[in-house]
DNA sequence: GACCAGGCACATC
DNA sequence: GATGTGCATGGT
């Protein structure tokens, strides 16, 4: 039988989770710039820990980049407290806010009109937006056509020996990019599907299934 | 109490 | 370039 290829298996794979699954219409979030927000927030953090601060901004009317960008950094950071890591992403959500008004007068709309692949590269330069956070940003709040690799990408490829492990974020994101055809709905729903069988089946645990040393006492123990 | 959660920057070698 | 560490809350 011949080996199936890279290709055939992302095809395949992704019917069988969206017939499994359906449409997960991902990324929760009314507006662009509440998912673009939300991808700074979310940073290695669980997302119920995210949604509580994005809906106390809601409720003091604060969910605005205009009204966020006046708000003093140290008292963002009391707003993000649930989101865990406040003053690290205070300073990070300030610096996307000073980018966003500065180039794009703080509208999703003119950002949205930007060249996506230059504007992946200024994204990147910001302190504190990385690969999966640009990204985010690109694919869920603009709508243009990148992946998103996050953790569960990374697990789920690898425990199927789609990808090596470790393996680079570009390693991955290309991965998907050079066998799919860039299709915005396609790379969000396949994305999602993964997060989605990542949280409920592909655990971290057993890490080290198999090491002989698996159960050995902890010194002290 | 340990582990985990939709990363990123920085120091060190 | 690879590896280790700090950042922090809240759920299981």
């Amino acid at each position: 039988m011949a080996a199936m290829t890279l290709k055939k298996r992302l095809q395949e794979m992704y019917r069988l989770l969206h017939d499994t699954f359906g449409p997960q219409g991902w990324w929760p979030g009314e507006t662009p710039f509440e998912v673009a927000l939300g991808a700074i927030l979310t940073q290695n953090t669980n997302w119920r820990n995210v949604a509580r601060v994005i809906e106390g901004l809601k409720a003091e009317g604060s969910l605005d980049p205009l009204v966020l960008g006046e708000i003093p950094e140290a008292e963002l950071a009391q707003r993000f407290r649930s989101a865990g890591y406040y003053n690290i992403k205070a300073r990070r959500v300030k610096n996307f806010l000073d980018f966003f008004a500065g180039r794009f007068g703080s509208s999703m709309e003119k950002m949205a009109e930007a060249d996506w692949q230059n504007l992946r590269s200024d994204l990147l330069g910001l302190h504190g937006i990385g690969p999966e956070t640009a990204d985010s940003i690109l694919l869920y709040a603009l709508h243009k056509p990148t992946f998103v690799v996050d953790a569960y990408t990374f697990r789920i490829l690898s425990r199927h020996g789609l990808a090596a492990d470790p393996c680079a974020y570009e390693e991955l994101r290309q991965l998907f990019m050079d066998r799919l055809p860039p299709e915005v709905p396609l790379y969000q729903e396949f994305h999602a599907l993964l997060v989605r069988i990542g949280k409920e089946f592909c655990r971290p645990q057993p890490r080290c299934a198999g090491c002989p040393l698996e159960n050995w006492p902890e010194a002290g123990a």
